[in-house]
DNA sequence: ATTAGTGCAAACAATTTGCAACGAT
DNA sequence: ATCGTTGCAAATTGTTTGCACTAAT
């Protein structure tokens, strides 16, 4: 199933926009924010607006298709659904996925129903640490 | 060692302000936002602003004091700063602390250095599965 | 006395809203 | 023809900055 299937599944019209800012996240493993996606499409949508990437955003998260990441730098995007954690670096503030296999089998915890978790590592990432060297 | 104390120590002095922020994060265990500790506090210091808020809690956070929880409703802080995971609920946004005591003992993955880790759970919270059941 | 910290107002950044024009069904 | 979607401009919210005043050492 493409992208544009998906999202008429999801019962979201697939629009160029809609297409082009689903498919920028699912080819681009970088964890974009909303400016990072806007210039990036806007070399290929030139009338693209900043109020376009966050409708989509929006409904693309509320439809389980895409994970919003709220970090202490900025609020990052992911198009990778496959359960993976986070490394955050407190350097540079990049994210890097990590592909810890990481379980927890309970649906409930003190009453609370338990519908996802993740796990955000934090620390030094390899290239600041190049750096940090010289 | 008593709040003022520990500021001190820290290279901070220890204004009213720095005291009342850092008493109120040790105190209350709601995982307050800026919003939240400004208009608490002013009821006891008035001239309180919210740029000494803000700055305070950077200070705080930097000097380990504090910890920094962005998510995905809005900034909230903790001064509970013994291990431990949150829960948040995806209806109404509260943050509740979950006394897991979850370990990871690698201190590099990838090459990336670790330095700490946190743990998300996301789901519904007790309270509002009976508003809702309603 | 010195220097760090406070608090105001203004600036800035990020996000949301209102709405007219557009486009897919 | 209808209704959802786009994209602009304006409004709103959250946060930072510049700076004179104040308070802690």
């Amino acid at each position: 199933m493409n992208t544009k299937e998906i999202l008429s599944q999801k019962g979201l019209r697939p629009t160029i926009q809609r297409i082009k800012v689903y498919e920028y996240l699912l080819t681009h493993r970088t964890h974009p924010d909303v400016e990072n996606i806007y210039n990036d499409l806007k070399k290929e949508i030139p009338t693209i607006s900043r109020t376009t990437i966050y409708n989509t955003l929006k409904e693309l998260v509320k439809n389980g298709l895409v994970l919003e990441i709220p970090t202490e730098y900025k609020l990052c995007f992911d198009g990778y659904m496959q359960n993976h954690s986070h490394f955050i670096c407190e350097v540079c503030g990049k994210i890097f996925d990590l592909n810890l296999d990481l379980k927890f089998k309970e649906n409930k915890i003190s009453d609370h129903i338990i519908k996802s978790f993740c796990v955000m590592f934090k620390g030094i990432c390899i290239n600041c640490q190049r750096k940090e060297k010289k």
